[in-house]
RNA sequence: GGCGGCGUACCCAAGUGGCUAAGGGAGCAGUCUGCAAAACUGUCAUUCAGCGGUUCAAAUCCGCUCGCCGCCUCCA
C-alpha cells in the first residue's frame, strides 16, 4: 500500500482521498522573473514521477500548478528593464514552458495564472475580513495570525517562539508582527486592481489558496513544493483557507528537499545556480532527449526528501548508468524477435512487485531504480543463454517501469554512448560526414590487410574528432560520438 | 535562540531492530578483440561519524560528543 510522508503528521501515511480514485494534487509553481534552474526542475520532476505513479496504481490525477505572474520581483525586473510586467512575467511563462517541455515533464491538468483569479482572491478576502480574521490599513489588508488558533500547525513552530525572533519584519500598523499580506495597495505604475480597499495587487499566499480551491475544491488530497515553502507560505495557505471554509484545507504535504552546490542550497539570491536551460546549452552535443533523462536519472537517483548536490560527476555517473539500460534495449532491438506470449513469469512478477514496493514506500525512486538495474541483468543473463524471447520480455516489463519515472523513451538507436564529460568540451572541425565515413573505409581496408598501425592511426586520428569506433565481431564497424 | 534534517566503501546512494549491509559510477581481474572499445562476468564495507546504553539481536531504538545542512526574510 502506498504511504506518503506528510508534513503535517510528520509520519508516512497512506493516501486518503475526498473521491474514490480520483486524487487531486496542487504545487506551487515558480514565480515568473527569471529562467528557471536545476531546483525547479527537481520540483517538477518528483511531482511529475508522484503523478505517473498515482496513474500507474490506476488512480485519476487532477494535477494544478499555477504561475505566479504578479509579484515583487516581476515589477523590479520590469522596471530595470523598462517594460511592462506583463512582458516579463509573459516570457518566463514561455521560458518556463520551453523547459519543462525539455525536461520531459508532462503539463499540469490544468495551469493557472495568479493574475486570472484576482475576482477570487477578493471574494476570499472580503470574507475574511467579515469574519473577522482581517483588517484593512491603509488600503492594505492583512491576516490576523491569532485569530486563527491552528496558526503553526503545518511548520510546528508556535507563534510566540516566532515573534521572538529578530528576524521579524517591523511594521507598526500591522497588529502583530506575523500578521501577513493579503492583499497590497499599489503604488503608481504598479500593477493594479480594484477592489472594495482602493486598487491594489493581490499578497502572495492568497493566490495558492484561490487557484487551488478554484480548480480542485475545499479541501485537497496533496498539496506540494520545496521544503522552503512550509514557512511561511504553506503555514499561510492553511491558515487563510481554513479560517475562510471551516474545512481541511490539505490532507497531506508533500515538501521535496533542495539541490545543492558546494553542500550549500542552490539559490538565486546566493548566484550557485545552473539554470536549465544552461544545462541543455552547455551538453549540447547531445540530442535534448538525452541530456533530459539523464538530468531525470540524476535527480531520482536520490529520495526526494534529502538533500542532493549537484556536480558534473553527478551527471556523469548518471549517463553511465543509463548508457548500461539502452545497450541493452539495442541488443534487443538487433534481434528482433518477435513479441511472443505477454505472460509474465513468476520472477518477472517478482520484480514488479519490488518496484511497486519501492514506489508505494513514500516514492523510492532510488530503490526503484535498483530494482530497474536487476531487471537489466536478468535480461542481459537471458541474452547470454541465448534466450531471446526471455530477454525481450524481460526487456518490456523494464521499459514500462522506467517510463514510470519517465527513463527509455528514446529508440535506442537515438541514445549516444559518447562519454558525458567530452559534451562540455568544445571540438573542432570534422562534422563532415563524408570525410569520416570515408576515413572509416580506409581504416577497413586496412584491417583486411592487417595494417594495424595505419589502422591504428586512423582510429586515433578520429577519436580526437570525438568519434569512437567499435570493431564488432561480424567485421563491421560501429560509430559513436 | 526556536524547529527540523543529515553523517553508510574512492564517489553517489538504498537500507530505520533479526537471512551473507541493495544498486550505480570509478578501480581491478577474467571473457571477447590483431590491439582496443563496448558489453558481459567476477571482485571491491566483518562494518555503518565517535563514545556509551537498551536488547537474545542495532547502521537501525535511547543518551552524549563531533561535523555538516535547511527553515524561522523572497525562494523549488
Amino acid at each position: 500500500m502506498l504511504r506518503i510522508s506528510n508534513t503535517l503528521t510528520r509520519q508516512k501515511e497512506p493516501l486518503n482521498l475526498q473521491k474514490p480514485g480520483v486524487v487531486s494534487l496542487y504545487v506551487c509553481g515558480a514565480t515568473v522573473y527569471d529562467d528557471c534552474h536545476i531546483g525547479h526542475a527537481r520540483s517538477a520532476i518528483v511531482f511529475d514521477i508522484i503523478r505517473n505513479y498515482l496513474e500507474y496504481k490506476g488512480l485519476r490525477v487532477r494535477y494544478v500548478k499555477n504561475y505566479t505572474d504578479v509579484d515583487d520581483k516581476i515589477i523590479v525586473r520590469a522596471a530595470k528593464e523598462d517594460r511592462s510586467w506583463r512582458a516579463v512575467a509573459d516570457e518566463f511563462i514561455g521560458a518556463y514552458d520551453r523547459d519543462m517541455a525539455r525536461l520531459g515533464v508532462r503539463r499540469p491538468t490544468v495551469a493557472p495564472k495568479a493574475t486570472d483569479h484576482i475576482p477570487e482572491m477578493i471574494q476570499l478576502i472580503e470574507t475574511l475580513i467579515k469574519k473577522g480574521v482581517a483588517y484593512v490599513v491603509e488600503g492594505d489588508v492583512y491576516f490576523e495570525v491569532h485569530a486563527f488558533p491552528g496558526y503553526g500547525k503545518l511548520s510546528h513552530r508556535n507563534p510566540d517562539d516566532l515573534m521572538a525572533g529578530a528576524r521579524v519584519e517591523v511594521d507598526e500598523r500591522k497588529k502583530n508582527p506575523l500578521d501577513f499580506a493579503l492583499w497590497k495597495n499599489s503604488k503608481p505604475g504598479e500593477p493594479a486592481w480594484e477592489s472594495p480597499w482602493g486598487r491594489g495587487r493581490p499578497g502572495w499566499h492568497i493566490e495558492c489558496s484561490a487557484m487551488s480551491m478554484k480548480h480542485l475544491g475545499r479541501t485537497l488530497d496533496l498539496h506540494g513544493g520545496g521544503e522552503d515553502l512550509v514557512f511561511p507560505h504553506h503555514e499561510n495557505e492553511v491558515a487563510q483557507s481554513e479560517a475562510f471554509t471551516g474545512e481541511n484545507f490539505a490532507t497531506c504535504w508533500v515538501h521535496h528537499s533542495f539541490v545543492r552546490m558546494d553542500r550549500e542550497k542552490m539559490s538565486k539570491s546566493l548566484g550557485n545556480f545552473f539554470t536549465v536551460d544552461e544545462i541543455f546549452k552547455k551538453s549540447s552535443r547531445f540530442p535534448e532527449a538525452v541530456i533530459s533523462e539523464v538530468l531525470r536519472f540524476y535527480l531520482l537517483s536520490t529520495h526526494y526528501r534529502s538533500p542532493i548536490d549537484f556536480s558534473n560527476e553527478g551527471l556523469k555517473a548518471a549517463k553511465a548508468g543509463l548508457d548500461n539500460f539502452y545497450v541493452l534495449f539495442q541488443k534487443i532491438d538487433e534481434f528482433s524477435v518477435d513479441a511472443g506470449d505477454a505472460a509474465e513469469d513468476e520472477a518477472l512478477k517478482k520484480y514488479r512487485l519490488d518496484f511497486e514496493a519501492a514506489m508505494d514506500d513514500d516514492f523510492n525512486t532510488a530503490r526503484a531504480i535498483g530494482v530497474l538495474q536487476a531487471l537489466r541483468a536478468t535480461a542481459n543473463q537471458f541474452l547470454k543463454e541465448g534466450s531471446d524471447k526471455k530477454a525481450l520480455s524481460v526487456a518490456k516489463v523494464l521499459r514500462e517501469m522506467g517510463q514510470v519515472l519517465g527513463f527509455f523513451r528514446l529508440a535506442s538507436e537515438a541514445w549516444r554512448y559518447q562519454a558525458w564529460e567530452s559534451s562540455l568540451e568544445r571540438r573542432a572541425g570534422m562534422t563532415d560526414e563524408q570525410t569520416i565515413q570515408s576515413l572509416i573505409k580506409k581504416r577497413q581496408a586496412a584491417r583486411r590487410d592487417k595494417n594495424w598501425a595505419k589502422s591504428d592511426e586512423i582510429r586515433n586520428q578520429l577519436a580526437e574528432a570525438g568519434v569512437i569506433l567499435e570493431d564488432r565481431p561480424d567485421g563491421t564497424t560501429r560509430v559513436k560520438r
